[in-house]
RNA sequence: GUGGGUGUAGCUCAGUGGUAGAGCACCUGGUUGUGGUCCAGGAAGUCGCGGGUUCAAAUCCCGUCACUCACCCCA
């Protein structure tokens, strides 16, 4: 085997045919629901100053201090490629002055973003999601309006085994107080010099830890929703209360916290059991205190993201068809000079005509064009030969039949456009 | 960062010291102009890389790299 001298870089994958064409698909599904929505698309830089991040995902969170691509541009400043969307596309909006306008703000996006983590399944240190935000409305209706539409887009995609796990992390007055009593019972345990310091750092993020025996030991911990305000089960009470009425079913889950900082409040998170060790296909919450972080003006707000990549592996994991599968309707095969000069004739005007097709290139002979033919996967072959030509037709053969008919050359498109119409 | 597994043809893999294999895919022919089935043939591999043991290494030993799965954590 000839081995190339590049690869692709660590943890990294390239998308090609047809796996290609099926996270295209993917990510045009997750995108539709909240397009037919009104959400407005907004496109960011793959980097931002490493600051944003710091400060908006936490300085203490695993993200921030060893999973980002920073470094130091030419100029000396410290960037480092989008480990997430909401801080960058929140940042955005403050920049761009859309929260003076009429709120709330509904905006949705996609693109790469970049972790420096050890690849593993379902894991990669490049991979893509699409991701939806609410700025600037404490309104319950809207986390219950995101989760919902991400659970379309799921079933859109043929996805029946995703879950929705729900949570409320309290808004920063209930908080604390659940916080100390927390840390209060995390110290009293034995845990390793990690999770030790975790407790002393952010106490929600040890609830999280999924080994088994650290997991035993937190059962009789303190749970968030026995410290919510009035003000914060009304709130969740509502969405959940929501969610029902759509039809979305949810499982309460007290101990889910998230890794990033900034949530608040609604907290949510999509899982699947097809992707290995990893589970989650999606997540997102309530960030009511980020754009203050990030020097704007108070701005509640509630968004989600969801991995391409991940959602793929679920839908093989459940059987489904790849999505998205291109192919063309019909495909030419021409034999001899003249027959490939009128071919490419026809394909250019075919395709300008809207239909999809294919020519056979490169002189081969009439079996192997035929059998290209089959493989492309179209429903008519056309053949062109020399006696074609002089006769002034072509051959159209229904591949699925096996019927062929002489078609003059003059009628070939629009008989295979006709054809390809119904 | 830590631990396990795996590296042999384009793909999936068999091959435990003695001439490098199968299935699928690909190409050609059987059909001077017809695919999907069938038949025959063909092309394709420094057995990840380096070293060692041996008359002889894909196979045993050492090292190394890559991939992969898992932990922490997350899409």
């Amino acid at each position: 085997m000839n081995q190339p001298t590049f690869r692709a870089p660590k943890g990294t994958f390239d998308l090609v045919p047809p796996r290609g064409e099926a996270v295209l698909a993917v990510r045009d599904a997750m995108a539709g629901p909240v397009r037919r929505a009104g959400y407005g698309y907004v496109e960011t830089p793959s980097f931002e100053e490493t600051g944003l991040f710091a400060r908006g995902v936490g300085e203490s969170t695993d993200i921030v201090t060893k999973e980002m691509y920073s470094f130091t541009t030419r100029g000396g400043d410290d960037v480092s490629l989008r480990p997430e969307g909401t801080a960058p596309v929140l940042r955005a909006a403050l920049e761009n002055g859309l929260h003076r306008g009429a709120l709330p703000v509904k905006l949705w996006y996609g693109g790469s973003y970049y972790r420096y983590e050890r690849p593993q399944k379902g894991r990669f240190r490049h991979f893509s999601q699409v991701g939806a935000e609410v700025l600037g409305t404490e309104d319950p209706a809207v986390d219950a309006e995101l989760i919902v539409l991400a659970m379309d887009a799921y079933r859109a995609l043929g996805l029946t085994e995703v879950r929705v796990l729900i949570n409320s992390l309290g808004s920063s007055e209930s908080r604390p107080a659940y916080r100390d009593a927390l840390q209060q019972f995390l110290r009293g345990l034995d845990l390793d010099e990690d999770t030790a310091s975790r407790v002393e750092i952010n106490p929600l993020r040890v609830l999280d830890d999924k080994r088994p025996d650290v997991q035993k030991a937190l059962a009789d911990a303190p749970l968030v929703t026995d410290f919510l305000s009035d003000g914060d089960r009304a709130h969740h009470d509502r969405v959940r209360r929501l969610l029902t009425d759509a039809g979305v079913p949810y499982d309460d889950d007290p101990r889910l916290v998230r890794g990033l900082d900034y949530y608040t409040r609604t907290l949510f998170e999509f899982v699947h059991d097809g992707l290995g060790s990893q589970s989650a296909v999606g997540g997102g919450g309530r960030y009511d205190g980020l754009s203050e972080l990030l020097g704007g003006p108070r701005l509640p707000s509630v968004g989600w993201a969801l991995g391409a990549e991940r959602t793929l592996l679920a839908m093989e994991a459940e059987g489904l068809p790849l999505p998205g599968t291109p192919g063309v309707d019909v495909y030419l095969v021409p034999l001899g000079d003249d027959a490939e000069r009128h071919a490419f004739g026809l394909v250019t005007e075919l395709r300008r005509a809207g239909v999809a097709a294919d020519v056979a290139t490169g002189g081969r002979g009439l079996k192997g064009a035929m059998k290209a033919a089959d493989r492309s996967g179209a429903r008519y072959a056309v053949v062109v030969g020399e006696r074609d030509l002089a006769d002034g037709v072509a051959q159209v053969k229904d591949l699925r039949s096996g019927e062929q008919e002489p078609v003059a050359l003059g009628d070939v498109r629009s008989h295979l456009i006709t054809a390809t119409s119904s």
